[in-house]
DNA sequence: CTGAAAGCGCTTACAG
DNA sequence: CTGAAAGCGCTTACAG
């Protein structure tokens, strides 16, 4: 192995293949028309020089500019999950402009399904050359990946996975393992005949097998550890938010040791913070500015998250990297399961979450 | 708002400056000698056309190289911590080697002094243009600081602080939260009249420090939510080892219903395997492939975790940033701390760690 | 104190 | 099928 005593550029290739760098260009990215035997000659010099294009170069001197299409959610008060994987999309968004990238942002309704029919026709005539989104509407999101398809655009899941699919990669978290974990947490504090409480808002139908997933992943935990307390589930529809209160005292019981919240927990702490919450550990999910107020005040115990923020940065870094850079993409890509609580949640906060 | 139609570059702010790009350069970058007048009229135009310099033109055009120097600890079969560490230093090698960026690694013995005192020597000779650093010695950290000071070297600290240091900037551990987290883990598991054995091992001097502020983050942990069980402290030194089965039994009573070893576990997880590990919480620290082995089969509970790889590629794009793209760096930048168990270690096992 | 020119390693019309 | 030349947005001697 000699000094790679200066990279070997085009030049040096072009030099040896005795050609033009032109004709080297037209090799190495399969444009133009080329002599088989330049061909050869040319790619065997490459090989054998290990030769790596400088890829700052290459984006000075191209004007080919990315246009790269989002879609996801559009976050509400009432459920502001969704500005995280923003925040991470914007990030790299930042890092990749110098290097030619366009990005467009669509935002769709959670609750309004026609709105996502709307958007992603959009995200389509604009033709663009890779697509980050949000699958939430199953139908809709199957159609929508098809048509991606058909249009030969790469396009990347974000935050929910459809398996079936041809998409390039997916960037998310996995529901089931999450509840799970939550199973083995809120077992540290239950006693032999205590009993839990699992809630799921179904009010945003678009999310409900993720809540479905993280119910059963709990369920599973107990029912692999022998635990042989009750377990009680309570989906709670739109119109019965208001009433909230009574029906979540309704169901707990003094032998209710166990509270485990399979979205964001903000709304039900709000009531248990005015009843007390006695011996109860809460679980809820994600790092939101209201959960996280009733972390901080002891209400919720834990929160599970799974790094919203980097899920978006990582998606676009991998539509950069397809087609910038030419790189493989890991088609799976499940961000870590994260323990929150009071003691840990400052280190959150910036950019890491 | 204007559209920004077409990025303003170099060439607009000379033409609208009537000067040329060469000293449109000196302006912008302090070299050379321009009159007052023409410096503040360039500089006033790129203020307000809000000039942003391509960072790819300018890494192009440069022949400037960066090198940097890497001083950490080596890895140990006994305590592959440093591993990660280095992994990630190697992660933003491969990102920034384009940009003109070389780094050069220096490895010392945690149990020798005197290997730290001779590969902090040779990083000085050579003269580096940025250091990244752990400063597990203090007394010849503080030394070599300063003598990096001295030589306007600018340089980062990572896994340790020196507070009172002039150091760019420190990637790490809040040490002392670790332990206090932990002892909220303990706390869930522990009865009223429960008993704590806390373990350190003693032979890395240098690290000694750390162990110390988990002890206190644990016991303080305890005081302040009123636990009145008995806690006690082992400090195991390095001629101790071989007899730990014995030392840790002897101390392990009826009522020990924690353990918390304040740096990594699977030499004890080991022992306690043969014996049986009852009804005892086990903690540790950092997902090693040692300590994994541990919490897969169930004798460690709970690792606790600060991302040794993203401590490690954080710093090297610091000394980028500061370096090449003349951004401000945050003196102080703690790791999340994380909980690991047997349910989520699977997605702390890749570059994320 | 200042400018003209060459060059960094590529891509991209254009001409043949 | 192939090459010469211009250009991407900068930096860097060199000359004055």
């Amino acid at each position: 192995m000699i000094e790679d005593n200066e990279k070997t550029g085009i030049n040096d290739i072009a030099r040896l293949a005795n050609v033009s760098k032109a004709t080297v260009d037209r090799v190495l990215y399969n444009r133009g028309r080329v002599s088989d035997e330049t061909r050869e000659k040319v790619l065997n010099i490459c090989k054998e020089l290990n030769y790596q294009p400088n890829i700052l170069a290459q984006r000075l001197a191209s004007d080919k500019v990315y246009r790269l299409a989002v879609l996801i959610p559009k976050s509400t008060p009432d459920n502001p999950y969704w500005e995280y994987p923003l925040k991470g999309i914007e990030n790299a968004e930042k890092e990749v402009e110098n290097y030619g990238i366009k990005i467009k942002k669509y935002f769709y309704d959670l609750k309004d399904i026609r709105s996502f029919r709307k958007e992603s026709l959009q995200v389509l005539t604009s033709d663009p050359d890779g697509i980050v989104f949000a699958p939430e509407f199953n139908r809709e999101s199957i159609e929508f990946s098809q048509k991606c398809s058909h249009k030969k655009i790469p396009y990347i899941f974000i935050d929910s996975n459809l398996p079936k699919q041809n998409h390039l990669s997916y960037f998310g978290q996995d529901t089931y393992q999450g509840g799970y974990l939550a199973g083995k947490l809120l077992s540290l504090h239950l006693k032999k005949h205590s009993e839990v409480l699992i809630l799921n808002f179904a009010n945003e139908l678009a999310n409900y097998p993720h809540f479905m997933d993280r119910e059963k992943g709990m369920r599973d935990y107990f029912t692999e550890h022998n635990y042989h307390g009750k377990i009680t589930s309570l989906n709670i529809s739109p119109d019965q938010e208001t009433e909230l209160k009574e029906i979540v005292k309704g169901k707990l019981h003094r032998r209710t040791r166990g509270l485990f919240i399979t979205s964001s927990a903000h709304k039900v702490a709000r009531q248990i913070q005015k009843t007390g919450k006695g011996n109860l550990m809460i679980l809820g999910y994600d790092l939101t500015t209201p959960n996280l107020k009733y972390l901080k005040n002891g209400i919720i115990d834990f929160l599970i998250c799974q790094k919203p923020v980097t899920q978006g940065y990582l998606s676009i870094m991998a539509l950069f990297d397809h087609l910038v850079q030419k790189k493989d993409i890991q088609k799976s890509n499940f961000m870590p399961i994260e323990i929150i609580a009071k003691e840990n949640y400052q280190y959150y906060l910036d950019s890491n979450i």
